[in-house]
DNA sequence: TATGAATGAGTCTTCATTCAT
DNA sequence: CATGAATGAAGACTCATTCAT
């Protein structure tokens, strides 16, 4: 293969591990069987290898996400459960996503937040809200959920448990989650809520 | 202030805000008003100052989130809400807790994971667990739900959004969510699901 | 002595005798018996050095030069001569001087050169234009020389044969000439020109 | 052009322009428009690039001033009108000449000295030298001119001058001095000096 | 001729750490 | 407690050079 595909495939899996700031170029270029100075030639300089990562890797499963969208043919259930699914498949091929995501991008001071904010489909996730706020106004929402934070609620419920699956992997019960159970975790919780809804009554005891 | 208390204050801050890969001691120590001489006469080396701000800014909300729990006592949605509730509070009482949490804890490769890994409180989560497992067999969650998952989803609903809050504040739209309305939204998603339960019905288009 | 200062004095020769472009920090540090690391510790980077020899090494020297002008009292020549004096005086003391001067300052290019320019004392040199071009109008020039370009004139008739020293040191006539014997003929030539004046005549044959 | 005469040309104006030392070989390749293996294919290294530029670029100058000589039939004076007047011929044709002449030959550590050095005309200055020591015998030289540093004064009131065009064209003064006011400057400087000599009296107050 | 790929060596810079004071 | 001086190790980047094609 292509090295400059090898490195950055190798680059995002390092990244995914060990986080960009403490991943030198030396160490990828060594995992992907070159020479640091390689990956100057290719990328010519850390900035630039950054972008590439974006470019060539990250946009490709952010359009993958959100391109098949047909806001005005789903019902909001069909897409919130479209999307769940689609992120879902994008972590289970990409397994260095989820960690690259929220590292890099969702959390604050992330390496790649600026360039990835840049490049975000904006206009997918408006009409994803607005879409959110009709059906709320129709009433078809939980009257506390807020249309604007279902996006968010929603990386939170995929890729956050995908990116601390080697965490609780390690907790005795929880080794034997799989990529399913997880999506239909999620999709569940976030259709029905944790609770089956008792019609009329109240939730205690 | 005791110089080493502001130091771990000015340590958790910047660790939130840039990552502990990218804060290099000098800088934690200027932001405190002294040198880095002094944050290793404090903590004699990095790997310590990290031991030290899970031990004194980690664990203690750990505990506050953990602690007060009666499992016996509560119901699994009484358990749940009040777990939102207190992550909520710590999250605002000290905004670098998300980030923190996150980037260092959650994520793959994250600087304070193993650290805190032996620190967590490996019996609440278990109990909770078992809590919700019971629950379940007694047809009281959803029937997709998992109850081992919960725990993740509740950090998913909660710490991700306030992590990601900077980011989401930029768009348009998003500008002016509030600490309670997040705690409302991540609360109603929990206990009903995003969508109102039509009983006997299916989505309709 | 102070390790900056002796820093700053090996910089100005090594600078001097190689080009600032040849020579590495580590060349410098190694020099004055410290590691390269501590250049950075007192300069922070290259080009802080680089201002630092323009302050603290040649500025002085230029004040030298400069200060001690009074225009208003003495003689067009008699403030030729106390320049070229000076000039010779600061290049005796300090060897590396002439060498540095022209290679990074006069040339095109010269790493210190935008930075001395900020610097130069461009009021003296107006007032020395000014005060020939008067003495021109005053017939006391020769007609064809130009006061505008004396300056430079008398940098090329001092530092330039001093920064070539160690060439023409070379050529078996030219080893034994001195810093007196350079500064009488710089002066000689200025004042009187090569030739003796043959009043009345013609300079051919 | 031939590629190879085409290369050496934009070394030597970017060698005058930035240093040889500043100049890597892939930016006077990719000026060229050649890719740097280009640059080893023509002339194998480094070195061997610096000994063309000498045998190609810089011995052509040396021999078009030295080499009209005729020591026998000019009078000192019209031997030295006539090395101001091609050395300044050369540099009008040949801007890149001044800067690199100055940097990277007279000044010390210079990376053409030791290869020019080799080459020039020793001879010819020899012999330009014995015509001044002969003609200051006949008394025709003002008294403390040195015959042994005539020729470098020279350099230093033509070379040197249009090396440092580009500081003084900066200053307002001196914005429109051309290549012929300059000539005449350094020819009348040389031949009669700065002063009108006033015969029998002294330079007055 | 001409190039792209590849590299080793060198240079600047950062940083955790130590230590004498 | 507190600091300034000092360093070794590591990391980013540059560059001359080589080589297969």
């Amino acid at each position: 293969m292509d090295a400059r595909e090898r490195l950055l495939d190798t680059a995002v899996t390092l990244f995914a591990k060990e986080g960009i700031a403490a991943t030198p170029i030396a160490k990828i270029a060594s995992h992907a069987g070159v020479t640091a100075a390689m990956v100057h030639y290719y990328f010519t300089n850390r900035e630039r290898l950054l972008d590439a990562v974006c470019e060539e890797r990250l946009l490709r499963n952010v359009n993958a996400v959100w391109a098949p969208l047909a806001e005005d043919k789903e019902s909001a259930a069909e897409l919130v459960r479209g999307l769940v699914q689609r992120i879902m498949r994008a972590a289970e091929t990409q397994p260095w996503l989820p960690s690259l995501w929220l590292r890099e991008i969702v959390t604050e001071g992330g390496q790649l937040r600026e360039r990835m904010l840049k490049r975000l489909p904006l206009g997918h996730i408006q009409k994803f809200i607005t879409h959110l706020s009709a059906a709320k106004r129709e009433g078809q929402l939980s009257p506390a959920v807020e249309p604007r934070l279902v996006f968010v609620s929603l990386i939170g419920l995929t890729l956050l448990p995908l990116a601390a699956m080697n965490i609780w992997r390690r907790l005795p019960l929880l080794q034997d989650v799989s990529y399913e159970e997880l999506g239909r975790h999620a999709e569940a919780l976030l259709l029905h809520g944790l609770f089956v809804q008792q019609p009329k009554s109240q939730r205690r005891r």
